[in-house]
DNA sequence: ATTGTTTTCGAACAAGGGTCAAATATATTA
DNA sequence: TAATATATTTGACCCTTGTTCGAAAACAAT
């Protein structure tokens, strides 16, 4: 059996692995059920994975693997400021979220993981070696390079004037970045609002993006423009 | 035994619950530990609470009384600008993340939970009924008081001219409570930066600060307040 | 004292993650 | 080709752990 079929059986289990934690989520899944699903017995998912953190590790890897590539679609088109590019990106993040929720789930608990062995108390206990795992190295990698990706973008639109110039590019997408994030946390709750109360998904979703573009551009613009809309009177 | 003391029962299986989640994590405490930590048999903790997860639950409900006493504590003090209060509630929030690593995570799970429950082909799966429950419903009200104290600040901003005055306090508020959590959730992630990136904790933590309080007060005011400031060369 | 109710226990069940020795298939060598 | 070494695959088995349950113990009411 050769590297070629070795690699096309992973694939075959990661894949029904994959299909299983999407439909019934990840604790609810079996390794019993993987296995029945990739047609194989229990015992030979071992052979090709360590054990099922293993699987959702390799979940992940694929799940960052399309998370950097939004990134890079939206770097594509270079034809435009950078703060529509930015724009763009949170609207195809958002959409990826949702698009690919245990993908995006994925890259969610790998952030919690690594900000869990930040903690000195944390990272004696649980268990110490993940941090120097290949899995581990690889994937804060790629998280790296969304992040390089997304302070690029940045760093256009300070040259292209459509984002404030004294913006540091990394600092202002990693502020983006936890935006989005957040935003997506927050959506749940927000669709669940009693009736009453004034923020809706509908208002919401406009005033969070408007709110984004302000801290990016400034509202150095609008005072230029304010003045002219004064001396109206 | 009257309801007294049943309730000083179940309160001291929850703290022997907290204790250990604290120490060695949700998934890797059993309920052996739990029982045996509060000093009964395995059986009696099901007699008190229906089962882990509703152990949890009770958690979670203790996470956001002490995440509301957070937002709570900043609204008391009102003898500042909305701004000011919303920096302190910054502050505090990420302080409270950080100390209370379990209470956080356990409001974070709760979102996402709610999160999951607005996928419709989700809901039908996994366990439709606890949206419907009182734990549930409780714990989205408190989620709801957080939010609407952190809006009366905004709101108060609005009026002290500290906060843009065309901002709606609910959007807003939800976008700053939006970058807190995604700034605690990609702390981790940024504390292992390369060295050679320009990222870094120190410089990320006072960059993100001030982008959230130009988002909220716009350049208008540093406008404004920036003739003065000449005026004393 | 007797009966009913609440609290408590410990044994047992069932599910599921993980292991392993043996069997089967595949490759290598003589 | 036969024999041997290596790689793959299996299914039975172990072990941990969440959860249930019947019965004992403690307590209250009659």
């Amino acid at each position: 059996m050769g590297v070629q079929e070795r690699q096309q059986k992973e694939k075959m289990i990661l894949d029904a692995a994959i299909r299983l934690f999407t439909e019934k989520g990840f604790a609810a899944t079996t390794m019993d059920d993987v296995a029945k699903s990739a047609k194989i017995s229990k015992g030979l998912t071992y052979f090709y994975f360590k054990n099922k953190e293993d699987l959702y590790l390799a979940m992940t890897k694929k799940a960052f693997d399309e998370l950097k590539d939004v990134f890079r679609e939206v770097y594509k088109n270079k034809a435009r400021t950078g703060l529509d590019m930015i724009t763009e990106l949170a609207n195809n993040y958002v959409k990826f979220a949702r698009g690919s929720r245990i993908y995006y789930q994925a890259v969610l608990d790998f952030l919690g993981t690594v900000q869990l062995y930040n903690d000195e108390h944390l990272r004696q206990k649980i268990n110490p070696l993940i941090l120097q795992s290949e899995h581990f190295q690889k994937l804060l990698e790629m998280h790296h390079d969304c992040a390089k990706i997304g302070a690029q973008m940045v760093a256009l639109g300070t040259k292209d004037g459509s984002i404030r110039a004294e913006l540091n590019p990394e600092v202002a997408f990693y502020t983006v970045w936890a935006m989005l994030i957040g935003f997506e946390k927050l959506m749940g709750p927000v669709s669940y609002e009693p009736k009453d109360t004034k923020i809706q998904l509908e208002t919401w979703k406009p005033g969070f993006t408007k709110l984004l573009q302000d801290m990016l551009k400034g509202t150095f613009q609008a005072v230029k423009v304010q003045p002219v809309q004064t001396s109206l009177f």
